[in-house]
DNA sequence: TCGTCCATGCAACCCGATTGCATTGTTTAA
DNA sequence: TTAAACAATGCAATCGGGTTGCATGGACGA
């Protein structure tokens, strides 16, 4: 049973670790993103900057992405498999509840194509909608 | 000359004050958007809360609106003068320089439409481009 | 077994954002 | 004209997310 979060983990370059595979289990339940203190909270009794680190170490190894949804704290969803260490590939839409105030991942809407001004060089393309979610229409 | 000033922030219906009256000339001086402490840098001595609820009332009543371009600050510029208090009509690209790290208004792009699954309302949407600035390139 | 490396835990700190409150300035109604 | 009512300002204090320093502990290879 661990064996595959364990696999999962050593695939991205991540030594697993108790607290990471608990971590990464942690995740993969959730239907929306999370920040620290989701995480924080879900266990009983966790060191906040242990888990900190980990979700840091998560994202450089491109096992999470972190999403700015434009509120107080920075949250975190796992990524595709195709995320590489400092390449984040799977760039999709994020939308955020007004209402129930959780940020999803719509990983079917992919960001668009956009043309910058003559000079400008893109690297990279942060889409967020906001509004009322299906659950809380 | 503070004639045209007063006018504007009369038209916002914001009371126009000394401090008002500085920071809109602020704004309309620069050609990136600006944070907290830019503004407050931009004057000899000045009180930065005061500053910072200014740019609230400003943001509040439709003069300039925020842009949360991934950076640690939120930064502000000029609305479009359609802009009203609670609704921002010109949504935009922005586009923040990785270089420089100065975020611009793109109001010549209109942020694209994109549709949303079933049950999912719009209110709003965010599109940051980040990459390399003219100037820098 | 020892030494090295990495992960962990705890304390402390940084900084942007925000609030409380007393004071000052401006507007409004008597 | 004057006094009350209201809005803006200035200063101190606080909050909270994020981040770092450092000592300890466990895993693993020489
Ligand atoms: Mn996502
Ligand atoms: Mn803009
Ligand atoms: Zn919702
Ligand atoms: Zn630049």
């Amino acid at each position: 049973m661990n064996e595959a979060i364990e696999n999962i983990l050593q695939s991205k370059d991540i030594a697993p670790t108790a607290m990471r595979i608990l971590v990464l289990e942690y995740l993969q339940k959730q239907t929306a993103a999370v920040n620290l203190a989701d995480v924080e909270a879900g266990f009983a009794q966790a060191d906040r900057i242990t888990i900190y680190r980990t979700l840091k170490t998560f994202e450089e190894k491109g096992l999470i992405h972190s999403i700015n949804d434009g509120t107080e704290s920075t949250k975190y969803a796992l990524c595709a498999e195709a995320c590489k260490a400092g390449d984040h590939y799977d760039l999709h839409l994020h939308f955020f509840c007004i209402k129930c105030r959780q940020t999803y991942c719509l990983p079917k809407h992919k960001v668009p194509e956009i043309d910058l001004p003559a000079g400008y060089q893109l690297k990279e393309l942060n889409l967020v909608a906001k509004g009322i979610c299906d659950q809380c229409t």
